[in-house]
DNA sequence: ATGAGTTTGCAACAAAGTTGCATAAATCAG
DNA sequence: CTGATTTATGCAACTTTGTTGCAAACTCAT
């Protein structure tokens, strides 16, 4: 029978990351939540695991470009998982929305960042987008 | 003789914001600056103020609608004047960017932020839009 | 099974932001 | 101008998030 598991450790070995039990958790945590989560949010999600633990876990999937993580000014990093495939290059970056009320951030992984021209001398490495706002669900709440 | 805090007391009053000493020193210090500050910039920019004064002034001027304020992903907030008359608005900003060798950070007063369209329900309130890279000064060191 | 290398948990620390409270400064009424 | 009241500031302490050192636990090839 094939371990359901085997889905997480084909994704880390193709980012040539070695699959050890808590970052096989640790990615399945984060590509089954809905929206970006912080550090802190996988320390509740995962009573097991460690602050360092995830920190390091998550710092060692961004050099592999699995994940990204933006800055939505909640105080805290949040992080999602990026497309298969993904370099983080600017044209493939998404923009984000962060909820102010419920403090979730979504990727809104159907639109572009756009792209403006910056002055000369400039280089352009990465962009973060963030639209900043209430979401469907709060704004439904009245 | 006219006074040159003149200037800075009118912009001050004209945010319906008591201009103090302190204020005044802030203002124009934040003024003079080519690049956005954080708190501890102004702290050491001012030796005479204390974190939480310079903390609580800009948290007034913000609400004032005086200075704004982006997360430039730099672990610090940055803050720069608002143009006269500002009020914020989502049409009003304009991008910022932020050197990643030298850490500074520049408003581009002459770039809008581009806004894109939200999905159903969801209300847009403000938008965080940071290039990443390397400005023209420290591409030119090599 | 054994040992070298890697990963994890614990603890401690660092940096930025935030708050309570006492003193200092500014404002206002008389 | 003087004193009373309000407002602003400085100091200290604290919170939160992120980060690192080190020892124990785990992994993997032999």
């Amino acid at each position: 029978m094939e371990n359901r598991n085997d889905k997480y450790e084909e994704i880390l070995r193709k980012r040539e990351i070695r699959p050890t039990a808590m970052r096989i958790l640790i990615l399945k945590t984060m590509m089954d939540s809905a929206e970006m989560v912080s550090i802190l949010d996988l320390e509740n999600k995962l009573e097991t695991a460690e602050k360092s633990t995830i920190f390091r876990t998550i710092s060692l999937f961004m050099m592999h470009n699995l994940v990204h993580c933006i800055d939505d000014g909640s105080g805290s990093l949040k992080y999602a998982v990026c497309n298969t495939d993904c370099s983080c290059s600017v044209k493939e970056l998404h923009a984000h929305f962060h909820c102010e009320k419920c403090d979730k951030t979504f990727c809104l992984k159907s639109t572009p960042v756009p792209v403006i021209a910056l002055p000369d001398k400039f280089v352009l490495n990465n962009i973060n987008y963030v639209l900043k706002g209430v979401c469907d669900k709060c704004s439904n709440k009245q």
